[in-house]
DNA sequence: TTTTGAGAATGAACGGTTCATTCTTAAAAT
DNA sequence: ATTTTAAGAATGAACCGTTCATTCTCAAAA
């Protein structure tokens, strides 16, 4: 006897999933594995405790879920980022922005930054992460470099180790939690900008 | 009858207490108040654990204690760079090299971040951090960069800003403890000072 | 050279706390 | 009426700061 229709239930919960990813998200990506409470991933949630254990097994599977779709999501994310409009300085920039302003798009990078340094993070994260790696993300940005170095937009340095350089610096940003007052915001995408700048003046 | 005299005494008892001090910097600046245990700690410093009593009453009065020999010892390191050869530029970048190349210069400043943002931090660290804070730092760093700025070696920005902004950097960087290879290591001094650098190209 | 005893050191044990996880119970939905 | 959903209390294990009984060390005294 089914007394609710197997499709609509199947919608709730899948909604109700994604509730959760969203509060875990959240919460591992300000707090690590360690810092993070079930608790505190139930309140973010609106939810109670117990009624996270009908969704995910435990803890360590929440979290192996997460890191999962992070790591597609921010491959995506980047791929973006050539759809801007402008020179790759323009793109770049803009990119930059985006993250350094909206809280909801430094959470993915957060999240993967504490996966990489955290202790005690599941094999199976460990092994996604590897997958999804800066090695890959400066492959999807090495057109734009290169194309920016060519046109003397960008600085003339080893084009992977620039990239590198600036995805470290942008991800350390992101990654402090200073307390900022207005006296001491966080640098914004036009000083990051001058990592990679070429030596002409703009 | 003592058969050990009050004076040498007191030198090993001194001598003990500094080991125990630098102990738990190296394990405080890299874990964090929660993150720390006594037990590493003692690890650290090659004692057993019921010997740190012995010299602290609690763990958060050696932190406690930690925080204001580093709040002083800040300080007189950041005076240091003006005693540094060269033009601003110089001392400047001289100062940087040192701190990212030098892990045991970077110990104060990891710590002085955690203790910033970590959690249960005893009020009177935060006290003493607020007044050892970034205001004093950029106080202190004024004028160097002011003499940059008139030269020309330094960006026009407003002079606090931009060292607000160097300084975040620096730290940020200092902070991200990124497993880091070969093929992708910290950026370098001349890197981090493009931040600063002027529109004239060097 | 031996003895001695204060200070140093150890490491096991205690006790409080903190969670992840499970269980109970009852309201809501159908 | 029966099933689903939910909240929140209960459980139990792990962790870790701290203490303490005991042992060790080693410079001075004998």
């Amino acid at each position: 006897m089914s007394p609710l229709s197997e499709e609509q239930l199947m919608k709730r919960q899948e909604a109700r999933r994604r509730q959760i990813l969203e509060a875990a998200l959240k919460v591992f990506a300000v707090r690590g594995l360690r810092g993070a409470k079930m608790s505190m991933i139930a309140d973010e949630a609106k939810l109670s405790a117990g009624q996270l254990y009908r969704f995910f097994e435990s803890k360590e599977e929440l979290f192996v879920t997460l890191i999962r779709q992070v790591a597609q999501d921010t491959t995506r994310e980047i791929a973006m980022i050539h759809d801007l409009p402008g020179s790759p300085y323009d793109k770049l920039r803009a990119f930059t922005a985006t993250i350094l302003e909206d809280k909801s798009t430094q959470y993915p990078f957060k999240l993967i930054q504490h996966a990489n340094t955290d202790e005690d993070v599941p094999a199976e994260a460990k092994q996604l992460l590897h997958q999804f790696s800066v090695k890959r993300y400066i492959e999807q940005l090495l057109p734009l470099f290169e194309e920016g170095q060519r046109i003397g937009d960008f600085a003339q340095d080893d084009t992977r180790r620039l990239i590198s350089a600036f995805l470290t610096m942008l991800s350390a940003l992101i990654t402090l939690n200073m307390p900022l007052d207005d006296d001491h915001p966080l640098p914004n995408a036009d000083m990051l900008m001058r990592i990679v700048a070429g030596p002409r003046s703009r």
